[in-house]
DNA sequence: CCGGATCCTTGCCGATACTG
DNA sequence: CAGTATCGGCAAGGATCCGG
């Protein structure tokens, strides 16, 4: 995917556009952070600081900032309830469990392979 | 996963030290370049340059370093020929097949949620 | 509690040049 | 052809403050 090269020709012109558009797509996806946060979010619903929380590391900012472009592309809802103090809460659309179902597959994968990691890092010191 | 809190109690010291590499190993492949060397690699195997054309975008630099890290970790075998010009030729092994499996349900996700995801993005802009 | 804005530091990444 | 090393610009990301 997104890897292929296209000729000059017009007919080609909406399938480099859809092409783009899925590498800009995966790039945005593709980071450690939304990857995170999605698998967090998993089943439930979840506040600010709660994710903040459940993720060990991110910033204020890193999570902002990864939750709006989440949110641009349709995988979470935002939903805030007018009292105070302010009450924000996140859950996954449903394009958002679709992602995360294969996200689990790469978090058992690591799971799975911890052992031959460790492992091949040791062989690689030579 | 890689989220969780443990208590101070010794018994845990190597569940904590499994999680900190788990989170480690996520960090590493969870970024854009190395997904897509390994979808690129795919079955096949491929030699640096080919890597490089195929790759649209990498540079020569981001190439070799995703190379390295791939290989510390097991998931690319690296094999070079002896001969002028030198021909070095890279696969996926047996851990990075597997991978492979889910990083093709990252990209079929894409494709099937590209229009979810564009309209989306209009919507988001109010 | 949440999020935007601002400043400031760090390190990513591209360009270039050089070896085998 | 493949890989390493160095340098420099620029953007990512942390810390902090303020405003709703």
């Amino acid at each position: 995917m997104v890897t292929k090269q296209f000729s000059g020709s017009p007919e080609d012109a909406d399938l480099r556009r859809a092409d783009s558009l899925a590498r800009e797509i995966f790039s945005d996806i593709a980071n450690k952070w939304a990857l995170l946060i999605i698998e967090s979010l998993g089943g439930h619903t979840l506040r600010f600081s709660e994710l903040r929380n459940e993720i060990e590391g991110i910033s204020h900012k890193m999570l902002t900032q990864n939750l709006r472009m989440l949110e641009r592309n349709g995988l979470i809802e935002r939903t805030v309830h007018p009292v105070v103090p302010p009450r924000v809460e996140y859950t996954l659309t449903e394009a958002g469990q679709a992602l995360r179902v294969t996200i689990d597959g790469l978090c058992n994968w690591t799971h799975h392979y911890l052992g031959h990691i460790e492992a091949s890092r040791h062989r690689f010191e030579a």
